[in-house]
DNA sequence: CCTACCGATCGGTAGG
DNA sequence: CCTACCGATCGGTAGG
């Protein structure tokens, strides 16, 4: 019966939930002292172990990255779809959209933040999703506008400028939510509202 | 008669303007690539020097960066000075104030952006300067809200959140001005209108 | 998951 | 403004 290198201990396997525990200490750091700023080695130390060990998780710091960023666009996608996508007027849609969008980023404002800040940093084919999914993302607020003035319920000339400073409103969010005293619902319908006063709405 | 070294030019003095070349150019980068992701080769490299020439205009890459903050926070605060402390409605005063601000983060996106996204990593007394100058400039745009409500003027019931707003909105100018296609002036107009919207001036 | 270690690059300094 | 150079730290790898 020969010694086995697991009998003898010499390997420990990452321990389950590991990766989760890396990915809420990243968002921390990331919102506190910046994606730049914060070194595998902080990051590793923060977690509670060493700077190697991250690399079972994630192969290199910018796939870390990848990983928050996938998260956020795939979860911003969704409720652009559940929105947007779904029956009922544009006015009924648009503030459905801003409701949720708002919400998001009150909820999740340290991957929001970590998202807005850093993505010009990835590359390759990384960046290009990043690009493309923005542009989507604001193709599709312009649309709904532009059909709430082609069915008369939105009076604002200006289409793109107005999808421009409803996302605007709403990213701006994370940046001060975490130190605000307002629930995620109540905002939400802060935000539905205003978003129907920058399309100037018109009583039907 | 003996050889001095200035004779020989071993040693060359600064050029006359390469400090403001530093800056336009540190600026540049700073937009495009992030403040972090520059390094003192880099910007070097762009100006057309070596990295060690750039420490005889700033003594840290800390201080070129608290240079191009001071700058702008100076900049505003006289905006902010020469509008909201003039004579004239409450209203009058924020539609000013308003398309000052935003005018200037279409003419300085870069330093606007530059300031927005790494204040958080100075250090010492300057940060302290920077959260000193942010604070008073919220609480300025909060105080003439709330003096419009006290007046009769603005229906807004909450100030504080609508301070925030304003500020987001015009921000986030900075982040696609510059691939924008609208007049410094329009903008302003626009942004100025916009205020007097989230504030829900009343008819006087 | 660890120890040990690597080449590259960073901000910055000395000295002419 | 340059050349030459420094210690520190970076992201990341090998191997158990």
């Amino acid at each position: 019966m020969e010694a086995t290198p697991s009998q003898r201990d010499i390997v420990r396997p990452p321990a389950p939930g590991s990766g989760e525990r890396i990915v809420e200490t990243a968002l921390d750091q990331f919102a506190v002292h910046g994606y730049a700023a914060t070194s595998m080695r902080d990051l590793a130390d923060a977690v509670g172990m060493r700077a190697a060990s991250l690399y079972n998780h994630f192969s290199s710091k910018e796939m870390l990255l990848w990983h928050i960023c996938q998260w956020t666009i795939d979860s911003l996608s969704e409720i652009q779809q559940d929105t947007l996508g779904q029956e009922g007027s544009p006015s009924e849609r648009l503030s459905a959209f801003t409701r949720s969008f708002a919400q998001f980023h009150a909820t999740h404002s340290r991957e929001a933040l970590t998202v807005e800040h850093n993505w010009r940093t990835l590359e390759g084919a990384h960046l290009d999703t990043l690009r493309a999914y923005r542009r989507k993302f604001y193709r599709a607020l312009v649309d709904i506008i532009e059909e709430g003035r082609a069915a008369g319920e939105f009076g604002v000339r200006d289409s793109e400028l107005t999808a421009l400073n409803i996302l605007d409103l709403v990213i701006g969010i994370a940046n001060w939510y975490r130190s605000a005293n307002i629930e995620p619902e109540a905002l939400g319908e802060h935000y539905a509202r205003l978003a129907l006063l920058l399309v100037e709405q018109r009583p039907q």
